[in-house]
DNA sequence: ATTAACGGCGCG
DNA sequence: AAAGCGCGCCGTTAAT
């Protein structure tokens, strides 16, 4: 049973389809207070409820707390399916562009957010059209049931996505303040070098003779260092860490320090840390390979030095788990590539990759397989990768097929059918001039680079964007076991954080024994609805914690 | 004075 | 330790 729901002048209209989108009932027209408990009604139980935008419809709800089961994202759907190569042929395809292409509206804080607030613009598109739109292409698609999955997962993640701003990471900002404290010294207005880095500047400043220096400056301190009879490029701190000489030292841990307080120094913490929750913007498919992306506070790149600052709640706990090597593992499972998938099956798959002695010992493993998966020439990677081709001819040979295509400016297509585009204007004008017989030697270098370039990125789409496919099949499996999970004294269990291949569930401490089950039971259905029955594992790290720090 | 690009670094 | 992919955000610097 479908729902769709569209704003309207008076509040809301909802239509009752069917699964193909035909409406079984008159629109009705609903204030937004029936709206709240229409949705809320029991008798719902199992609706997917259609909407143009889950980050504008459903924060409403969770702040009236409403939760729902299911829904569609017509804004999501329509991105997948527009550029996927399995549903070219549709009419939603060919569509003109209109307001639900591009990103959402970005959103404010909670309190700025009235209950119905709808995209401008957004109100132009009809709802119940678009949908039967959608399901047109994915009727229309080969293996329907992929694409189909892909849309539901995609707005299942939505839902999560919502859920997970709305309840917030648990932070405690006194954990914080002592970890600043510790590392910079006591606090100092905004603007101001903490105590430690002004030591640390005037050490590097004396160590390099040169008393003006501003550290925070690249092009100053590669002036400096050069001054100073150092042969050097680039201030970045692994090139620094190859030179001998005084500053080194203290400019290493300047740079560290500094990058702490102006990422998540006390500024941070006074934006983004509101009674006891850092609430961040993720946006489900906010990156091409299907990733999230988030907005605000760099959600997605928590330092490790910071994560004893999440901390769980008294009486509440921390579950943590990610994902052992999943990258490659979906890459054998999407190549069919049973040796692969056998040598993941004990444990560790690059310890399992050494006992087929294809290579010497884990770690030539480990680069081995990124290298194939990132497309590396050199190094340890590019060296060892012809071993590995030999080993597993299969799964190398998948990524090198889409590298080849990614070359030829074609697009390639995930397992489930998120697709990379096809290759831009420019991009084919490029190659095109550099086979023309008067082109440079200088036109023809640039072409090839750029070539091999789109054959990286699409060798690494159809691996992280496949594995990006599991995570929210991962991510829509461990939803639903959560929510079937009996509460205690009236609370749940609360995904909190979620971070490409690794999952936070903040939960009641008594709960936390059958989080950690439904985590892993929900691995391994994802792993079942992305690959049917081929034999491949995707085995977890769990910690049940006070804070993430100790996972 | 404001905006855009760059260098650098955090995460997977 | 970096290499090869994907991101967001900071302070500095160049451009407008």
């Amino acid at each position: 049973m479908l729902v769709v729901v569209a704003p309207s002048s008076g509040g809301v209209l909802v239509t009752r389809t069917d699964d193909a989108g035909t409406a079984l009932a008159d629109p009705v027209e609903l204030t937004d207070d029936e709206y709240a408990a229409f949705v809320a009604d029991p008798a719902q139980a199992g609706v997917r409820w259609v909407w143009q935008d889950t980050a504008v419809s459903y924060p409403p709800l969770l702040r009236a707390g409403i939760r729902v089961e299911r829904c569609h994202d017509l804004r999501l759907c329509r991105a997948i399916l527009r550029g996927s190569t399995l549903t070219s042929g549709s009419a939603l395809a060919r569509a003109p562009l209109d307001a639900l292409d591009g990103e959402s509206p970005l959103h404010g804080p909670e309190s700025a957010q009235t209950l119905f607030d709808v995209a401008p613009a957004a109100s132009e598109v009809d709802p119940l059209a678009e949908l039967r739109l959608q399901l047109d292409a994915v009727a229309g698609a080969a293996e329907p049931g992929r694409i189909r999955l892909l849309l539901a997962a995609e707005s299942a993640g939505a839902l999560a996505a919502a859920e997970m701003r709305h309840a917030g990471l648990p932070w405690s900002a006194e954990r914080h303040e002592a970890l600043l404290a510790d590392l910079l010294g006591p606090r100092v207005p905004a603007g101001m070098r903490p105590r430690r880095l002004e030591e640390l500047a005037r050490e590097i400043r004396s160590a390099l003779g040169a008393p003006m220096l501003n550290p925070d400056s690249p092009q100053e301190v590669l002036g400096a260092l050069r001054a100073a009879g150092l042969v050097v490029s680039t201030t970045r701190s692994a090139e620094l860490r190859r030179l001998e000489h005084p500053a080194i030292g203290p400019l290493l841990d300047y740079k560290k320090r500094a990058r702490l307080l102006g990422a998540n120094g006390w500024a941070w913490l006074d934006t983004w840390v509101v009674d006891g929750r850092f609430r961040a913007d993720f946006l489900p498919g906010g990156v091409p390979s299907g990733r999230w992306a988030a907005r605000g506070g760099g959600a997605l790149q928590l330092p490790k030095q910071l994560r004893s600052a999440v901390v769980a709640d008294p009486g509440w706990k921390l579950v943590v788990a990610d994902a052992a090597q999943l990258e490659p593992r979906v890459l054998a499972a999407l190549a069919g590539d049973t040796d692969m998938a056998r040598a993941g099956r004990a444990g560790d798959l690059y310890e399992g990759i050494v006992a087929t002695g294809a290579v010497p010992d884990r770690n030539s493993a480990k680069y081995a397989m990124l290298g194939a998966i990132y497309g590396a020439t050199a190094g340890q990677g590019g060296r060892l990768l012809p071993r590995l081709a030999r080993a597993f001819p299969r799964a190398i040979g998948l990524v090198e097929e889409a590298a080849r295509s990614g070359e030829r400016g074609e697009a390639v297509t995930t397992r489930l059918g998120r697709s990379s585009g096809v290759a831009g204007a420019s991009w084919r004008a490029a190659q095109s001039a550099a086979s023309d017989a008067d082109a440079s030697p200088n036109e023809e270098r640039r072409a090839r680079a750029q070539a091999r370039e789109r054959g990286r990125f699409s060798r690494n789409f159809v691996v992280q964007g496949t594995a990006a496919e599991w995570a929210l099949c991962w991510l829509a499996e461990l939803r639903r076991r959560l929510t079937a999970l009996e509460p205690v004294a009236g609370r749940r269990p609360e995904l909190v954080y979620f971070l490409h291949d690794e999952v936070l569930v903040h939960t009641p401490a008594p709960l936390a024994a059958d989080v950690a089950t439904a985590v892993r039971e929900a691995a391994g259905a994802a792993g079942r609805l992305m690959f049917g029955g081929f034999p491949v594992d995707f085995p977890l790290d769990v910690a049940v914690v006070d804070d993430y720090g100790q996972a």
